[in-house]
DNA sequence: ACACAGCGTGTACAATGTACGCAAGCGCGT
DNA sequence: ACGCGCTTGCGTACATTGTACACGCTGTGT
């Protein structure tokens, strides 16, 4: 019954992204949405993201739990403000025009950032992989690159880059796929109920890049699952160059 | 006292009339991990992960939630159970030579078997990251590439590229420590803890390729931060080298 | 025939999320 | 002054969850 009442779901999803732009609501009280969840993320980097109950949280801040429910809606919500609140911790840099030394620089802050609070990892990162299927998939890989008599290092790390590489594809595309299954609306409902926010960051005028680049893109953001299969294999072809290149260059052995 | 042994034999009786009538009952045991698993894996396909609880898992194999308990330990197993059934389907392919293009067609199954199961993304991809914070590094990553002077479609392709690989090197190294954290045991016990399985898996044979590279490493994975921060920063780097390559190659471009 | 071990079940309890209603402080128009 | 409405925090109550425990049934070895 919970998932098949869209309505109630949109609602929520509307309410969430109206919270993420409410920033600078009023804020009377001793209790404020930052505040719990700057209490969250303390309680789930201390003991887990098991541990982030209500009731826990409202402890942690000395209140009842149902005064929480004033701000933030509810425990489901918690996650994604908790995880906006963990990439506020990214340093931010100033352009030096070296583009792919700053790009270098600003994943290694953002990933650094992001490996302090482990909780993070969901269902997918809980463990690594190792069953009986994984082994297989594993064996299946290393036997394809069995010719290429390369040390057991550098066969790791071809086989860790295309992992990487896919791991983090499906999880972005996973994201956007649950995030339209779970609010229960198609691809447009969703734009429509993110509408709002979007434009109160394009009219806020704080991020003009990301009106020109990232809200250029029409009515569709092209995305069909062709589309991003596409730019999938795109990227993994890249990736592939490079990996090659490298090969290539540094003889039988490489690293 | 009459009342209650009354009452006992009633429903003595009235269960052995229940059972006269009803022979259809499962004789023996319909009951198997295997089955359990792919319910639950039924159920988070048709209604998410969230609907996966003991009491429906056993609704859906029409038995007692307490019966699972005999096959599955808890619920907190039951989702790399189901991680790994999900490996399961992906078709595996015999070596042909072409290393990049095995792993191109592995990497494509095995994508396209993940996405299937949205519901494996876990707190990290349950909404794409819109919130403030996401939106302030965003634009700083667009200002880093603003001097490039590309088209949208390729800033946004190098921004999710890069973003992608940030991602799934996170996931898998969260996916690490998280296992750590959780036993609350340090990594040589953890290795230890796994080394049966492990044993088991290079005396069985079938696996000679991932015995050979996968466990060669001696003691160590070679596993301190620095080296996996020094493996991230080599596989940006690579897909880096790709990109840049592609820009030159198409287009009016960067250097 | 009889004990035993494995499997499914029913009952019971603790922990959780949260709907609902109440109370206290505040600015407001009259 | 005074009620009035709004916001904020709280307490109670209930449905839902995971699972410990003890019991009954079934087939199997002896």
């Amino acid at each position: 019954m919970a998932d098949t009442g869209g309505g109630a779901d949109a609602a929520r999803a509307e309410r969430l992204w109206a919270n993420m732009a409410a920033d600078d609501r009023p804020a009377r009280p001793v209790l404020d949405r930052r505040r719990i969840v700057e209490a969250a993320v303390r309680i789930a980097d201390a003991e887990g993201l098991a541990a982030v109950t209500m009731r826990r949280v409202a402890a942690e801040l000395g209140s009842s739990p149902m005064a929480l429910y004033r701000h933030v809606g509810g425990k489901e919500d918690l996650p994604q403000l908790m995880l906006d609140a963990v990439l506020g911790e990214v340093e931010l840099i100033e352009p030096t025009g070296d583009w792919r030394a700053d790009l270098r620089l600003l994943s290694a802050r953002r990933r650094a950032v992001l490996l302090a609070h482990t909780w993070l990892s969901g269902v997918f990162g809980a463990h690594p992989p190792f069953g009986p299927h994984a082994t297989d998939f594993i064996e299946c890989e290393l036997a394809c690159l069995d010719h290429l008599k390369a040390g057991p290092d550098t066969v790791r790390g071809i086989v860790g880059a295309v992992d990487v590489l896919v791991t983090g594809s499906v999880m972005r595309e996973m994201a956007e796929r649950e995030t339209l299954r779970g609010t229960g609306v198609s691809r447009p409902d969703a734009v429509d109920a993110a509408r709002p926010y979007l434009e109160k960051v394009a009219e806020s005028g704080r991020y003009p890049h990301f009106t020109k680049i990232m809200l250029a893109a029409p009515t569709d953001y092209g995305h069909t699952d062709d589309d991003e299969d596409a730019a999938f294999l795109g990227v993994l072809d890249c990736l592939l160059d490079g990996l090659e290149a490298r090969l290539s260059r540094s003889g039988p052995a490489a690293r």
